[in-house]
DNA sequence: CCTTGCTTCTATAGTGACTGGAGATTGTAC
DNA sequence: GTACAATCTCCAGTCACTATAGAAGCAAGG
């Protein structure tokens, strides 16, 4: 399989591949006499990991550590359950501020009627607000 | 005042203020004969807008535009709403992704019970999650 | 006058996680 | 033979800052 196929296997782009392959989350495939980038199934698998893990929103940083720990499979999960509680703590503080900011973002456009800027309440809103 | 003046009134740090100006979101103040940037009450109040802005999420080019807008009083303020809409739409449209993504954490944090790595339900969630 | 120590200055590079483009090869289908 | 797609490497750009280095300015105390 060529880096096409495995773009196509797993919704990632070319480019990307390539990126995650320099900074070591997928290993360095073998090359075709002409230097084309060869995969098998597990390198599918290994990036679909990654693709699933960044779409669960976990850093790069947090993936190559679950990798590292997915390849002791004996070892105790505390640390990968470690990980997923941490970043499941901050999805939750970041959804309580996103859900604060949508109630003043809402409040601000319930209060404007359409008027001049002059008394914009938007624009009133931005400028006056306590930070 | 100076810019570390201008710094804690606002809560903004200096290399931000800098970065501002740097690209047009505040305007070039008057120096000293030194060379020190001063600044009036004016940009006090320009540096709290942005900094506003940004707190609510909006880009900095939808700020520079924010900015544009409040400049013009005269105006409809049609297009600051539309650029508030849009934003608010932006905002509910990621507490959504957020919520379902928080869901799916929790999910894998709650089905794990702490045993060893080759039967961990983080690592098999993230590894299996269909895309 | 001199030193100490804080503020400010410019310029440049780094962050995270990619994305895009230039310019050169390679592979394939007609 | 030639057109075209796929791939290669290398490097720059994105966003919104943040940090660092090294130089200069400024006020207060000795």
């Amino acid at each position: 399989m060529q880096i096409g196929e495995l773009s196509r296997a797993t919704a990632t782009k070319v480019t990307t591949i390539r990126f995650y392959e320099e900074i070591g989350l997928l290993d360095r495939p073998v090359r075709t006499a002409s230097g084309r980038r060869t995969y098998a199934l597990r390198d599918v698998e290994r990036l679909n990991f990654v693709r699933n893990g960044r779409r669960l929103g976990f850093s790069i940083d947090e993936i190559r550590s679950l990798i590292a720990l997915a390849s002791e499979p004996g070892r105790d999960c505390g640390e990968a359950m470690a990980i997923a509680s941490r970043h499941l703590a901050a999805v939750e503080e970041r959804l309580g501020q996103l859900a604060a900011l949508r109630d003043e973002l809402a409040a601000m456009s319930r209060n404007c009627d359409r008027q001049r800027i002059a008394d914009c309440r938007v624009i009133q809103a931005i400028a006056r607000q306590a930070a």
